[in-house]
DNA sequence: GATGGTCGACGAACGGTGTTCGTTACGAAC
DNA sequence: GTTCGTAACGAACACCGTTCGTCGACCATC
């Protein structure tokens, strides 16, 4: 189009300022909450940056690797109690109450939660999480070793339940329509309502009798007897 | 490199003998035990019906419905106790009996559980599942707005234990000296036990103290373990 | 037996993906 | 003022899922 003096063809712009690793996990995560997680990809991320994807190959590995450090910057952001001793509260009361507050931060960075399933998460702050989970366990008189297989069946927990969360809405941004598109798009997989209701009482005779309670409830509700379950199951008889 | 006339290019084939979902999703399992889930990819699934990609979407409309159906025909070959009513042995360990079996055959088929973490399966064989494990809690005696949100949890453990083990062990064929590339490539990430090694007592004192219980086990009693807890964790008290 | 129409296998292509390679500008050290 | 390592960059590779239009093969009808 313009002249050809005017090309800035190979290297024109002066190498901009620095990125570092933290600015690359600082634009996923912006992407991330914009659009995502499938959108987090390493043009998308790049584009962030007003750069190529090859620049982000500098300080990440792979794009697993910057989704893993983009997991590990969420949960950093989860208070903790502090170090040396919980307070002698309800120690059940106390876990829940941050397996909870995990779960709402990953939620709030749809799909986020998938990273740590993928492989367990051994970032510094998901160390500082699982020792103030083991902790408590630990301290409500959990066997040494059922506690730390226990620690693991929470994350992987906490892990599943973010990411069933994320593919039920798809994303919020994704530009204008998004609602529009889930619903048109997707190629409508039968609901799992119209499912239940359509079920034969002859073959499912208990799913049949049950519909109701299968759809029933907040998503609090089930959050929170998922991490009832886990706890009350892993506690001392 | 045949002369001009031999050349089959467009439409030579006289157009194969026709192919049905059936062959489709055999063909999606076949490559899939041969090379993981990842390169269940539309264009393997095709080459191995000796066609191109376009020609199953005749069959199929997405890869996604692709991996519901291979993940559905993979539960069907469950054994499920017969219906009318399960024989009175301690509903705990038909349940945990059940669960174990599922677990079982889906590792089989590496990876393909992570489908069941996309949406909650509404295949065939996973209502026949769904309504043996529900009868098995209500014949405990669990209440029964319990029972069926512990159904979906179980799902989602299944689910979220299945996808883990996949990504352990990341296929067992894809070509040759694959056992060499899964160690070469992945660009080490760092091993849990190296990092479990390396961390501070100071700052971590309880996973410090638990290395030995956090490695320890094999895979059965883990696996046994989060069973244990999620049944005992929903059973009535 | 000829004919018309429907179904589906197919080639080609589009717009995207992660990742790699070699080049090249910049800033700091000498 | 020159050198030199670091890292931003353009281009390209090998894939991916999906769509489109074409056209061969079969089947119901005349």
């Amino acid at each position: 189009m313009d002249s050809p003096a005017r090309r800035k063809s190979t290297r024109t712009r002066p190498s901009k300022p620095p990125l570092g690793e933290r600015a690359v996990v600082d634009a996923g995560l912006r992407v991330l909450r914009r659009e995502g997680l499938d959108a987090v990809t390493m043009r998308k991320v790049a584009a962030e940056l007003d750069t190529g994807p090859a620049s982000l190959y500098v300080y990440v590995a792979q794009r697993e690797e910057l989704l893993r450090l983009m997991l590990d910057a969420v949960i950093a952001t989860v208070p903790l109690p502090a170090l040396p001793a919980p307070p002698p509260g309800d120690w059940r009361e106390r876990l829940a109450g941050l397996i909870t507050d995990v779960v709402h931060t990953l939620n709030a960075h749809p799909g986020i939660g998938r990273v740590s399933l993928g492989s367990i998460p051994t970032g510094p702050a998901w160390l500082d999480l699982f020792d103030r989970i083991l902790g408590l366990l630990l301290a409500g008189g959990v066997d040494r070793q059922r506690a730390a297989w226990g620690c693991d069946l929470i994350a992987l927990h906490i892990g599943a339940v973010t990411y069933e969360v994320a593919v039920a809405q798809p994303a919020h941004g994704d530009g204008p329509d998004a609602l529009q598109g889930a619903l048109e798009s997707r190629h409508a997989q039968a609901s799992i309502e119209d499912r239940l209701a359509a079920l034969d009482p002859e073959r499912h005779p208990h799913l049949a009798a049950s519909t109701a309670e299968l759809t029933a409830g907040p998503a609090a509700a089930r959050l929170a007897l998922g991490i009832e379950v886990l706890i009350s199951g892993l506690a001392p008889s």
